[in-house]
DNA sequence: AAACAATTAGTGTTGTTACATTAAATAATA
DNA sequence: TATTATTTAATGTAACAACACTAATTGTTT
């Protein structure tokens, strides 16, 4: 549906304001979905992101400022953050013995297995957008990207 | 520069999965710029969407519900904003005739005055963002209709 | 007309975000 | 070594968002 008819908005100033708001609107449109389908597993979106870096890091203690420099809102309070996943179990803490500054998280079985569980509906989410060709999904990162400069 | 960069993840599922991290960037990044180029001027963005809804209707009184189904975020309160721009003197709310539920809000001369000096600075952005051509914008426009099906 | 349904705005609540600030520990420098 | 600067995590605060719910008004059906 074109953005014009979303926000039935017809006319914008430019193309380059136009494409600023239709980012806006496309990815408040994906942080609604993933909210939706995360609810029921008492998850945020930040919160999943949270879990999936610390997976990728393989079982690896990390401390919160990696986890900061990972997140795609890198302004949010990965503190607390870690602390709601802690809180349910999904992570656990212990203080860092070279700097005691530092906190390590590790992700824990659970929080491994709600992940795989998760995945499996974003998976689902994911399908919905192969609407448009590879060589497309490509070409609009590169534009992203570049955007961003 | 890449989103592999920007977010410090060298390794994606697939084209896809990617494009869904890259469009939340970008849009989380368009919102952070905008959110501090308004703040000077006591506004946050949601409000910024409110008064240029107001505007487009060129001086028309209109609904709560209209100035919703226009919000990028149609989930936000309207109510709640259109108080905050009331108390600010942005904009003016008087009951409807016809439908008495309805309530009225119009633009004032005030928040006008304050859009244009806004718009000013929100040019310098959108220059900023030139560094794609005009083509391109209007192809990744279209991608992103296409995507969201 | 009466009863029920739908629409419109507003509110209560809970969680989140942005930003500033603090506290503790470590690093750098005089 | 003593002092100062930097780094790291945590917290206080104000604003905002999502969602459910309420109250008032209007529309629809019998």
């Amino acid at each position: 549906m074109r953005i014009e008819e979303e926000i039935k908005q017809e006319k914008f100033k430019n193309e380059y304001q136009k494409l600023l708001v239709n980012i806006l609107y496309t990815g408040h449109w994906i942080d609604r979905m993933t909210t939706r389908m995360l609810r029921p597993h008492g998850l945020s979106s930040q919160q999943l992101n949270v879990l999936r870096i610390l997976r990728g890091q393989k079982g690896n203690p990390v401390s919160i400022k990696l986890i900061q420099e990972r997140m795609l809102d890198k302004m949010s309070n990965a503190s607390r953050l870690v602390d709601k996943l802690n809180a349910k179990g999904l992570v656990e803490r212990s203080q860092s013995d070279i700097d005691r500054r530092q906190v390590k998280i590790t992700i824990t079985e659970q929080g491994l297995k709600l992940l795989t569980k998760v995945d499996k509906l974003l998976d689902n989410f994911e399908e919905k957008v192969r609407t448009i060709s590879k060589q497309e999904a490509k070409e609009l990162n590169d534009l992203l990207d570049k955007l961003r400069g």
